[in-house]
DNA sequence: TATTGTTATACTCTATAACTATA
DNA sequence: TATAGTTATAGAGTATAACAATA
């Protein structure tokens, strides 16, 4: 590994990823912030842009589904989230964004600017580059 | 912006980053997870590789002193934390890992190897390459 | 009087286990 | 009997306010 003045490369890379991933975090955490929102409520919000049931969500989300329970309870007594009877199998339920509910999550992301401001900074070749270098770093999985 | 079949060229990106961040973020709590740790408490213990007053954990982490107290509590009942007093400023505490903290905070960092995979991923010029776009995207601040 | 840290309280997330109602 | 979802419970994070000890 090649060798800087003080630091490998690699570490440099490892570093600016940390700090890069930090500042995607907190930006998306302040947004759901400004709405009154947390992180998890977000994350169902955002899916149910698509109506889906709480067991899909369990899955999607990796959570257990007496989690989701808990997060729709709450944003459903905030109006911002229906359930619906399945008439097909009727232990299941299919939630849906109220018309609020869709306000919220359209407000949420205007208001997530972190990795829109960063393609910004960045010129198209660059953000091509970017995003090749992110996928391989990534890797499968 | 430049479109391509589907999406634009930042649209894509923005993609690529999510994925990133996600596989990121939860490679780091099944690391914190593997020594039953909490993330809030893996970041407390990294930090105190340099002993640091409570005061400058709660600004570092930008959050309250009063939740500091509760993560510290927990580390120091299962030994990995000691509280000593500081004999210029009694009001303030000096807290340190123990020998045993030492050894989590080692083998959490053995065990979260997602940037060091994505490092090992990348040829030596693609990964300045990404540490230099992170840092161009990230911006100031 | 200001600062460091703690305690008390309340809300949320998370996981497990036990439960209801369907299938 | 198995599946979708809920309820009960407990541990942990987070924020605010009130407090003690010290500066």
């Amino acid at each position: 590994m090649v060798k800087t003045a003080e630091h490998t490369v690699g570490e440099r890379a490892e570093q600016a990823m940390y700090s890069f991933v930090d500042a995607y975090d907190r930006d998306y955490g302040a947004a759901a912030t400004a709405f009154d929102l947390t992180v998890p409520q977000v994350c169902v919000l955002v899916r149910l842009r698509q109506p889906r049931t709480m067991g899909s969500l369990a899955v999607e989300l990796e959570c257990d589904a007496s989690n989701i329970t808990q997060i729709v309870n709450r944003l459903e007594a905030r109006g911002l989230v229906s359930r619906e009877e399945d008439p097909i199998d009727r232990r299941s339920r299919l939630l849906r964004l109220t018309r609020e509910g869709l306000r919220i999550v359209r407000g949420f992301e205007r208001a997530f600017t972190f990795a829109r401001d960063a393609v910004g900074r960045l010129s198209p070749r660059e953000t091509e580059e970017l995003a090749r270098l992110l996928r391989k770093a990534r890797g499968p999985g």
